[in-house]
Order: C-alpha cells, then structure tokens, then sequence
DNA sequence: TCTAGAAATGTACACCGTAAACGACTTGAG
DNA sequence: CTCAAGTCGTTTACGGTGTACATTTCTAGA
C-alpha cells in the first residue's frame, strides 16, 4: 500500500527532514498571499506575484502548499486567526453571538475578499477555535447540539449574507475605480429612465423615501437585533 | 463632448443599425454561458468555450456583452429570471417572505455558481422585478420603506449565507471529484486525530451527538422560521 | 449607387496554474 | 566518515486565459 500524502492540508504541513534549509514556509507565503489580497483584490493573487514579492521562482511555493487551492484555504484560515474571542464565553449568550457576528462582519471588511471563497469547511485551526468558542456561548442553556447550531448558524449566515451584499456594493465600486459620487453619476441617469419607463413603484418609493445615507453600522445593529429576537424566542420556548 | 458609451451594461444592449445582420446576441450567449457554469463550474466558463460553442471567434462575443464581467452581470440577472413569483404578493406577508426565500434557495442549488458572484447590485430588469415583489410582500403592514427593506434583506441575507454554506460543501466535494463517502474516508482520520490530539469539546459533541444525515430542507425551514419569528416581532410592535 | 459604420475574424500579447526535469544541498543510516 | 536518500528551489515548457488591435465582409441609409 503507496503511503500517499493526505489529501488534508492541514494534515500535509510537513516539518523539517533532511535536504537544504527552508527559505520558504506556507505561513510566510500565506501572509504575502493575503497582503496581496487585500491590496489589490483577490484576483490580482497569483502564484508568480507572491514569488516575486518573496524573491524566489513560482514553482517554490508548490513544495509548501500544494496548489493554489490548498493556498486559499491556509489563506482563510489564517485570517480567522484575527478573530478576537477574549472573553467568550462570557455567559450572556446573546451578547456573545452577537459579539461573534460583529467580529465576523470586521472580518469581512479589513479583507473583502474571503467572501469569494464561498466559506468552505476548512478543518483548520483557527476554524476549529472559532467553532468551539461559538458553540460555547449557547451551551448551557438546555439545547441539544443541534438547537445550538441552530442558533449559532443561523446568526452567522445572515452576517454573512449582510456582509455580502454590504461589500458586493464596495466591490462594485472598486472595480470600477469609481468613488460614491462617481458611481451614482454614471448610474444616475440610467435609473432615472427606469423610473420614466418602467412600472417600479418601490424603486421610486426607496429613492424618494428612503433614508438618505443610513449608517450601515446602525443597520447591521437594528437586523442583526431582529434575528436574535428569533432566536431568543426559540431558547425561551425551551431553556 | 464625446458621445461614450454608457457604463452600465443594461444601457448598452444596442439594437440593429446598419452593417452585416447579426448571428449573435446577448441573450444567446448568456444562455450558453449559464449552461457552460451548471455543467462544468464557473471556473470552466470562458470566452473561447462559449464562443466555440456557438460556431464563432472568441472576439466576436466582445460586439455584444463588452467584458467577462458584464457577462457576469448578465448571467447573474438573467439567472434571475427564473424566480417563480406568480401569486405574490398574496396578502400573507410570512407565507410570502418564506417563498421568496426558498425560491432564492432553490436558485442557488440550480446554479451553485451565481454565490461566487458575490451578489454586487445589479440594475438588470430581473432584478428589478424580484425586488418590486419582495417589496410589495411587506408593503401595507403600516411600516416605511426602510423597516421594509429590513424585514426584506435580512431574510435574504440570512437565506444566501445559509445557502452559501451548504454549497460550499457541495462544492468541495465536486472540486475533489469525491462523493460524501470518499470525503468522509479521506477526512475521518484527520478529525480522529485531532479528537485524539487537541481540546475540542464540542467536535466530539457534535461527532457523538448530533443527527447524523440531517435533512437540509428541514434544517433550512427550522432556521428560516426562527429568522421569520425575529420579523414578526418586529411587525407586532408597529403594526 | 455609394459609403459610413457595424459584425465578425485572425493574430498577438501578457498573464495564469502547474507538470517535469534538474542541480544543490543536508542528513540519517551504515 | 561515507554516501545514498530525499528535500528545496530553479528553469523550462505547455496549454489555457482575457482582450487590444488591425482587417475583412457586409448592409442600411444618404
């Protein structure tokens, strides 16, 4: 029986043997990966640039990480590291979940790009910490581990999918290279045929109404408040 | 002043002026692509297939949809399309909501491809029209166009970020070319290992405890209902 | 009928991920 | 101490990508 290399990243990362020293490991990689990342849009990541900022050849990083998949996972996990769960548990569940869905959304704006990776299951450690200390903040309230998934997932997913469509716009805007006032200019007059054109009663309705420039802070805080409203109803029916 | 085209794509879809007649056009070729992303991945998507699929140049595409990227936007919104949202709004804004959200859901499954896209705004016709229905659901509940937009998006948002994360394992698996059963064998030692190795409580609670296939509808509907309980509440003290 | 301008093509460039072959180096086994 | 085993990093190369540019072909309006 071949003794093949696991097929686990995290399971790959092999420590020194014999043969010459490292110059090169996955973490310093990563790191540059991200930098890259943040820098320029995950797009401008390439196997070649990140060599190119660490003065070796592209092939050199493959004998780290594998390929340029196996890098996007240490490259999100990594980044998980920058969590700051001091004091979770704190016993007060819903501050905690909503103290986790915050630090997610923090997450998501210092490095926009981790959306684009589809939130993979990734068995790295810093998933594998996050897990615990979620997990953590609804145990002792009388659920099963499944109601506190429940709880903690569900939290988590419409954060995610806030964050999303919060950065789609941001993204969208740096594609473009065009500031706030830019974009609106561009799209401006376009919109103002659809209202001419079309029969888009609430389009005219959010323009005319709507809030100008609502803080997106205070709108994360009002619906992030009316999930756990859900969820407080679901641990009261119980706990 | 010169007369530029406009930025956005659903300016530009020109129509017939003088020159050879078409043999190509957008509709087309967002089909095409569409069909190219649900068969191969997004990833196996690219101007030359589409082209190659449709018996012409890759540069012939450039006539009609200006970039890779308005493509995208293109797919996305035509993708869109298939939302079937006859009968609404039907005056039960819950019963409402919760099909706009599973129609999303079943979106996605249809086309795991559309979550890479990162939902940016688009201003497609599509669109427009998901968002005039899912509007009218929560229209007459005494509450403004803001506090509608809230109960709105944070269902959706909680709906894509579950639906994103489902995904993320299906696709994990189809990058692997695994079924579960082959993940389950190529991971179990990993995980038994860091059983063995760290202190991780709740893995094992969940490894031990929790269900073992548990239904994703079911997960998806248990957890949409709590969402929509937070929404409720909300509506109650306005309405 | 003539011609401006649109449709589609072919060529070319810069870039991408990574397979393969290779030399340089360190180390553990004898 | 010796030396083969095995790792690290490099070079070269292949097949793919998006798309800029120049060119040819065709048709609708003047």
């Amino acid at each position: 029986m071949a003794d093949e290399p696991p097929p686990v990243i995290w399971a790959r990362l092999s420590s020194q043997g014999r043969g010459p020293a490292r110059t090169l490991n996955h973490v310093a990689i990563t790191a540059v990966a991200i930098a890259l990342a943040d820098a320029d849009g995950v797009d401008a990541v390439s196997m070649r640039k990140i060599a190119g900022r660490m003065d070796h050849s592209a092939m050199a990083l493959y004998r780290h990480v594998g390929s340029k998949d196996d890098l996007t996972e240490l490259m999100y996990d990594a980044v998980l590291g920058e969590l700051d769960l001091t004091g979770i548990p704190s016993g007060n569940w819903r501050a905690d979940v909503s103290r986790l869905a915050r630090e997610i959304r923090r997450l998501h704006h210092a490095h926009p790009w981790i959306a684009r990776f589809g939130h993979r299951p990734t068995l790295g450690p810093h998933a594998q910490r996050f897990r615990e200390a979620g997990l953590a903040c609804v145990d002792g309230l009388g659920l099963g581990i499944d109601a506190m998934m429940d709880l903690l997932s569900t939290a988590l997913a419409f954060t995610r999918g806030f964050v999303e469509q919060e950065l789609g716009e941001v993204e969208a805007q740096r594609r473009t290279g065009l500031d706030f006032a830019g974009y609106q200019r561009q799209t401006g007059p376009f919109i103002a045929q659809l209202l001419d054109e079309g029969d888009l009663p609430y389009l005219k309705r959010l323009i005319i109404e709507a809030e100008d420039f609502p803080d997106p802070h205070v709108v994360f805080e009002r619906r992030l408040a009316m999930v756990l409203d859900g969820l407080t109803a679901r641990v009261d029916r119980t706990g």
